[in-house]
RNA sequence: GGGGCCGUAGCUUAGCAUGGUUGGAGCAUCCGGCUGAUAACCGGAAGGUCGUCGGUUCAAAUCCGAUCGGCCCCA
């Protein structure tokens, strides 16, 4: 007896082994196996291999910071990153080089070693030692690089972790630092002072799109404060969100060309604009009306008087900035804090008033030593007592925030070193032109938009653990900015045994000036972490100091896919770097990720906590399942995740599959199958065959395109179409004892459709298919096959038609059965098809024996005249006639149905409209509706009509009940885990007559159906009492030893 | 304030570029059926103001404008 459940496949050892194979598969637990043996065999390098002298596929990954916990939009990334690299490996390319990248530098990991050293400033990490601290930021870099790995490999992601680029190893940072020379050496590196985007508690202003990422709402105080007018009895009304900056002003600006009005307002005068007034204080009494240019130079009291200054300040300046969509049209300008208002010092040439020191905290007057955001609430307060506030709430608005350590940014006057990028606009523009971006609308909408007003870099971070600035500079101005280790220790003088290109190294070297032989100090920033990654297509090969071939072969990269956060993160770094140093764009294709969001559609983060973890997901359902799911969405769209929505999916894809493979297996076993290439007889089976080359196409055509969800579409579909009708309508000629042409012919094909189709999924789901592949053809692995190509001559697309319009024929002949209330288990006497499409006719002729088989019916009839079967009858619609006729409605409605109504649908049908009399109807005022004559059961989809015959005549009444009981039979034998090849002896017992007469006349159908001998004497074994259409009926079986 | 994306059934979504039968699926629900692949499958029902308003057109989910909501980005 074979045994059918087996629970634990023992899945390396016995791959090949003859288990007969149950479908309840535990796929986490295959997967598990699956990934050993690649790792033991060495795939993923034989594959590498193997494709090692072809064309180049170039990728080049993003390289995740590895101290923090791998999250869901990171499996994302790695299972999108796989499933197009294994495509174009299976395809024969080299994908080059195939290699992770760690990303070691900057605040992140500052970060998280001052928390775990339970220090918060730079003075403590200096007290601590920067060499020891850094020690500790190199370590705490792969904290999670295990973690990571593990992730990776989970999901199946083959790429070489082992020679991953790591940035800040000594080689990577040289080839950085050759970067940065080559920008000094173009005049683009220079060293500015401005008001930049700054961190207080870290210490370090951030670039452009590092303040991008930190934007946040906000709760903010929104004052309205008055400035008095120098001898004159009124104000200035300005609105601020930032009174921490008031102790600081020294101008008001306005915009020349704004209207601005002098009111009186609960006795009081206020100029301010002529807009905001009407909103701000509609009752107002208007005085006078005058342009802003009206106001230049009127002088003001200062509004703090708090800290010294001294200088020609205190009025009214103009600046086009000044606009009135927020605030009073009248701004308060604080020099050292806005780039507006530095501009404005600046043009007038007095000095910046900055009370505030590097961690935020004022140095002077009565807030000394306070952070400045919380001086807010008593500046305001003091306000409020000098009588200087005219109206005081809190507004909700987005304000930077530092992306890391989440305080609130400061601009802030800093001397900070630059690339100036706004000089290479036009270059990034021009670059950009050449990227395939996937949406295309971030080509032109968020990145093009992003690069028509790219800033300079502030490139400088006053911190520690970063690829350091190498610029030095000596007492005679020079400066020295060596383009390689090599050219720095030629200036130095005894290096260390130990050097290494990171602080304090750097800085403890005694280095001379090229020219005029001067100690040289280095300037002692490193540089913002984003330049490291975007060096990433160089620096990783250490170009150019090596693997000039290399870079060469891989440059531009054909590839990257990252989300959508990377478009001014990542991609653009990769951008402007590139566009620097190697004057093209770096990437030609760019594949842009949606988030992940939560259960509750909002994106996850990090500092939230509610991050999704991805391993006890794939752990539960499977790494395929996971990926599949991914890869049914548009790689852009943003997705919410949970168990149930890639359970179930899964369902509907790797599972079907593989209970499709299952039922192949084990009747293939039964008959003791081994492919050979023998011929494929049947046309179910040439249309199975003709779907998987539509479907190798559509795949391959898709993939091309990076069009990943589509892909997955065909993938679906086929899958579908395998399961649900090829399998099921095959079922049948299986079950034949005999080896018979028709068997071995869907033998011969199913062998063909697992083999190849598990090729085409092997990108998307690697797990099932090589199992099933491996499983099927005992070879090493199906990821060293070539790709599918499709075979267009196998590809019939009439057969595909065809084959649905029987599929149609068969669902409208199961509604007609519904409609009469007749199940399918009982025999029907005759159907007709109805149709006058002449080649649909000939496929229901030929296929007439599927028509029979799915509605059990006895006879098929195909026809083309549907009149001989319905009557036709017509009626007005009053609601549409009404109007038209009005009450000689009755009259129309007479002679109409006097009429043929065939010939009137006739001329409907020609005409659009249908003439009577004198009057014309337009063709939705007649409804026709057409009953089927006799005993007949309709059912029509178009010009597609299927009737049934309702007459059930006694032979088939007993046919059907000895369905019934076979039926019966079957859930017993199911009951009982009978093998399928069991033999059975049975007892039916029933005082019914028609029972009776169904054992006397359907005795043989019972036994043959059941695998069964009667037995009248069997008195033990499994027995169950039946009510079938209300009547009792006893079943024994026993099995036959 | 500006830019981008998105809004279709309770949920996940196709369709929109190139306007044209009755807006397709899947899950969930209900009814019925089938079953020697079986936590599968088939038929049917119910469920849609295609976010809202307006415009263009013979015809709009689709094109245009406005507006609301969500997300992302910039200032």
């Amino acid at each position: 007896m074979i045994k059918t459940l087996f629970y634990d496949i023992i899945y390396l050892e016995n791959i090949m082994a003859e288990e007969t194979f149950n479908p309840k598969i535990d796929f986490p637990k295959m997967e598990r196996e699956i990934m050993e043996y690649w790792e033991k065999e060495k795939i993923f390098q034989e594959l590498r291999n193997k494709n090692e002298k072809n064309e180049i596929f170039s990728f080049l990954e993003g390289p995740p910071t590895a101290n923090g916990h791998p999250h869901f939009g990171h499996a994302l990334t790695r299972a999108t990153k796989d499933v197009v690299l294994r495509f174009n490996a299976m395809n024969g390319k080299n994908i080059f080089p195939w290699i992770g990248g760690w990303d070691c530098h900057g605040l992140p990991v500052e970060l998280e070693v001052e928390k775990m050293l339970k220090i918060n400033s730079k003075k403590e990490i200096e007290k601590y030692g920067i060499k020891e601290f850094n020690a500790l930021c190199k370590e705490s870099v792969f904290k999670y690089k295990k973690e990571w790995e593990e992730m990776t490999k989970r999901i199946g992601f083959w790429i070489d972790l082992e020679n991953a680029y790591v940035t800040m190893s000594n080689s990577y940072i040289e080839s950085v630092w050759w970067a940065l020379s080559k920008i000094w050496n173009m005049g683009l590196l220079e060293k500015s002072f401005k008001i930049v985007p700054y961190c207080p508690r870290c210490g370090t202003p951030l670039s452009s799109h590092e303040v991008a990422q930190g934007y946040k709402e906000t709760e903010d105080p929104s004052i309205y404060v008055k400035f008095k007018v120098k001898d004159e009895d009124a104000y200035f009304l300005v609105w601020t969100t930032t009174p921490w900056t008031l102790p600081s002003n020294l101008f008001l600006a306005v915009n020349e060309n704004i209207d601005y009005v002098l009111v009186n307002y609960n006795n009081e005068k206020y100029y301010l604009s002529n807009e905001v007034s009407k909103k701000l204080m509609p009752d107002a009494e208007i005085v006078k009306i005058l342009k802003g240019k009206d106001l230049l130079n009127k002088r003001y009291e200062r509004i703090i008087d708090a800290i010294p200054y001294d200088g020609n300040v205190f009025y009214v300046v103009s600046g086009d900035f000044v606009s009135i969509d927020e605030g009073t049209g009248i701004v308060h300008i604080a020099p050292a804090f806005g780039s507006d208002d530095f501009e404005i010092a600046r043009r007038l040439n007095v000095k910046i008033l900055n009370p505030v020191d590097r961690e935020g905290k004022f140095t002077d007057g009565p807030w000394k030593g306070k952070f400045v955001k919380e001086a807010d609430k008593e500046i305001i307060s003091y306000l409020k007592k000098e009588n200087k506030l005219f109206k005081s709430e809190r507004i909700k608005h987005v304000y930077p925030f530092c992306w890391r350590c989440g305080t609130p940014l400061l601009y802030y006057p800093l001397d900070t070193w630059y690339i100036k990028v706004s000089n290479i606009r036009e270059k990034l523009i021009e670059n950009n032109e050449k990227i395939n971006w996937i949406p295309d609308h971030l080509k032109h909408g968020r990145f093009g938009n992003f690069l028509l007003e790219a800033k300079d870099w502030a490139l400088s971070r006053d911190r520690y653990w970063g690829t350091p600035l190498p610029v030095w500079k000596c007492k005679n101005g020079h400066t020295f900015v060596p383009s390689s280790f090599k050219e720095l220790f030629q200036h130095s003088e005894k290096v260390p045994d130990d050097f290494e290109p990171h602080r304090p190294w750097v800085d403890e070297l005694v280095v001379k000036c090229p020219v005029c032989n001067e100690k040289m100090e280095r300037e002692n920033f490193v540089i913002d972490g984003w330049f490291d990654s975007g060096s990433a297509p160089f620096a990783q090969f250490h170009y150019p100091f090596e693997n000039k071939d290399k870079f060469e072969k891989f440059y531009p990269v054909e590839f990257i896919t990252e989300a959508i956060d990377q478009t001014r993160g990542w991609f653009y770094t990769l951008h402007v770097v590139n566009s620097l140093i190697n004057n093209s764009n770096s990437y030609k294709n760019v594949l842009t990720l949606g988030f992940v969001l939560n259960e509750r559609g909002e994106k996850m983060s990090k500092s939230k906590g509610d991050a999704v973890d991805p391993m006890p997901i794939m752990d539960n359902l499977g790494a395929d399942a996971l990926r599949v799911y991914i890869f049914s969405l548009p790689p852009w769209k943003d997705r919410r995740v949970s168990s149930t929505l890639i359970k179930e999916y899964r369902s509907r894809t790797i599972e079907t599959l593989w209970n499709s493979y299952v039922f192949f297996k084990n009747n293939a076993k039964l008959d003791n199958f081994h492919y050979d290439e023998g011929e494929i007889t049947e046309s179910l089976d040439k249309w199975i065959i003709s779907k998987l080359n539509s479907t190798i196409k559509c795949v391959r055509n898709y993939m091309e395109k990076l069009e990943i969800n589509r892909a997955m579409e065909c993938n679906e579909k086929f899958i579908n179409d395998l399961s649900n009708w090829y399998i099921r309508r095959s079922r049948r000629r299986f079950w034949e004892e005999k080896l018979t042409q028709e068997k071995m012919s869907g033998y011969r094909t199913m062998y063909i459709v697992f083999r190849d189709f598990s090729k085409i999924l092997a990108p998307f789901a690697p797990f099932i298919s090589e199992y099933i592949f491996r499983n099927l053809t005992g070879e090493k692995s199906v990821h060293l096959q070539d790709y599918p190509k499709e075979n267009e001559s196998l590809i019939n697309l009439s057969l595909e038609n065809d084959m649905q319009s029987l599929i149609n024929v068969v669902e409208l002949g199961r509604r007609a059965r519904q409609v009469a209330n007749i199940k399918t288990r009982q025999p029907i006497e005759k159907i007709y098809v109805i149709t006058k499409d002449e080649k649909l006719k000939n496929v229901l002729e030929e296929h007439k024996d599927i028509i029979i088989e799915e509605l059990n019916v006895k006879e098929v009839f195909i026809e083309n005249d549907i009149n001989k079967f319905v009557k036709v009858s017509i009626k007005l619609d009053p609601k549409v006639v009404g109007p038209i006729f009005k009450n000689e409605i009755k009259g129309y409605s007479e002679y109409l149905m006097s009429l043929d109504p065939l010939e009137l649908r006739n001329r409907i049908k020609e005409s659009g409209t249908l003439k009577i009399l004198d009057a014309e109807i337009p063709s939705n005022g007649i409804i026709f509706t057409e009953e089927p004559i006799d005993d007949l059961e309709l059912a029509k989809d178009n010009d597609l009509y299927v009737l049934i015959t309702k007459k059930i005549d006694k032979n088939l009444l007993l046919e059907g009940l000895a369905r019934e009981l076979v039926r019966r039979i079957q859930i017993m034998r199911k009951e009982l885990d009978l093998a399928y090849a069991d033999r059975i002896e049975l007892k039916i017992e029933s005082i019914d007559p028609n029972i009776e007469l169904v054992l006397k006349n359907n005795k043989d159908y019972i036994e043959k159906e059941t695998l069964s001998i009667f037995n009248e004497d069997l008195n033990e074994g499994y027995s169950k009492e039946w009510d079938i259409q209300d009547r009792v009926v006893k079943i024994t079986i026993r099995v036959l030893k």
